[in-house]
DNA sequence: GCTCCCGTTCTACACCTGTAGAAGCGGCAT
DNA sequence: ATGCCGCTTCTACAGGTGTAGAACGGGAGC
């Protein structure tokens, strides 16, 4: 049984992804979910802890996400959850790389554009950036991948490649790369973001 | 003379700068610009005119920083206010970019952060991407380096390069990796980040 | 049976927002 | 000076939004 938290926190998320922060309100989240109207309002007394749960629900789900390592999806079992922990090989985290970021761009894209509609709001709002924990999880395994990888500071290293990274994924969300590049959920996608990937690997394991 | 539209727009990037998209409104633009009461209304009668007025001014600055070449800005000495098109040294590049950004973060800040809430904002609003013509500019600069540099793709690679530094940027910007960095503005940051750009360089140019 | 309680649903209300139109005002041409 | 015309300023108003609290309902405990 999925709580009520669950569906609405959900719903929140899909609002922010179509309509940005601004389509996030008590009485639109209820009719995206279908519930009698005042019902998110009265979970979520205010719009801050509307907008914390929803980012909250976002870390939750990334951090079931990171649970399955990188087990293959339920739903769609192409796609990876998560990068493998183990995997050392550079070309086999670049290639799990940039399969995972196809993912984002499509059955991820909601989740994606909701988390970066989040991080520029923490801008703001402080206290969400310790709940999003900034992609900490991410930056660790990357740190840890080119400390084998054998890099000199993997440390900043790891946090330049993660930045890079999402700015990959967000450069193509937004539609700006999105021109050139090849169509997302395509096999020439995840070759093109496997590609890039692997070059900015072998630029930071040095 | 600065045109009120010019007032008007500058008001508007500095309350989504500070408080995002939601924050602007007909009459905080008012307030913030100290303009009477209805005067943002009367010159963009709808929320949608007011946006793409903001957009609009956002690449008309761009045009005229682009303008100055790779002269220094009047204002900040130490940076430059684009990258010098001529430039082919990789070094120099980087140096030029890593400068470039981290004016980004410091007299920047207001206006790299009303950008990406904007191109956030184009995702569910095409016109305003047409008008934002992602980036234009500094991509055709980064293929035309690549190619300079001897890249095997300097289309794709290019895209890839902009996207990087744009996620290096945002990562900071937004305080994710803010952390670990070194503070914007000193020489340490801009260290840091041209060692970042010279790594990408470095990678996708082969 | 009645009662109490907690989760749910409904209603109220002050305030904010978008947008339209009226009122005011200064200069220009007649 | 008179009347006209543009810009500017003010006011109105219909929704929408955040938030609080009242009404409802059904199951647990007596």
């Amino acid at each position: 049984m999925v709580t009520r938290y669950a569906v609405i926190t959900d719903a929140a998320i899909e609002l922010v992804a179509e309509h940005g922060m601004r389509g996030l309100t008590h009485r639109a989240v209820d009719a995206r979910a279908a519930l009698p109207a005042g019902t998110t309002s009265a979970y979520y007394r205010t719009r801050k802890a509307l907008i914390e749960a929803l980012v909250q629900r976002l870390a939750d789900l990334d951090a079931a996400d990171l649970e399955a390592g990188g087990l293959p999806d339920d739903d769609v079992p192409a796609y990876p959850r998560s990068l493998p922990l183990t995997e050392t090989d550079l070309d086999g985290i670049a290639a799990a790389t940039g399969a995972l970021l196809d993912r984002w761009l499509t059955d991820g894209r909601t989740r994606a554009l909701a988390r970066y509609a989040c991080v520029l709001e923490a801008t703001h709002h402080p206290e969400l950036r310790d709940i999003l924990g900034h992609g900490a999880a991410s930056r660790v395994q990357a740190r840890a991948m080119l400390a084998a990888a054998g890099a000199a500071d993997p440390d900043r290293a790891g946090d330049h490649f993660v930045a890079c990274v999402d700015g990959l994924l967000f450069d193509r969300l937004a539609g700006a790369g999105a021109l050139t590049a090849p169509p997302p959920g395509t096999a020439a996608s995840r070759a093109d973001l496997t590609k890039a990937v692997r070059a900015l690997l072998r630029a930071m394991a040095v």
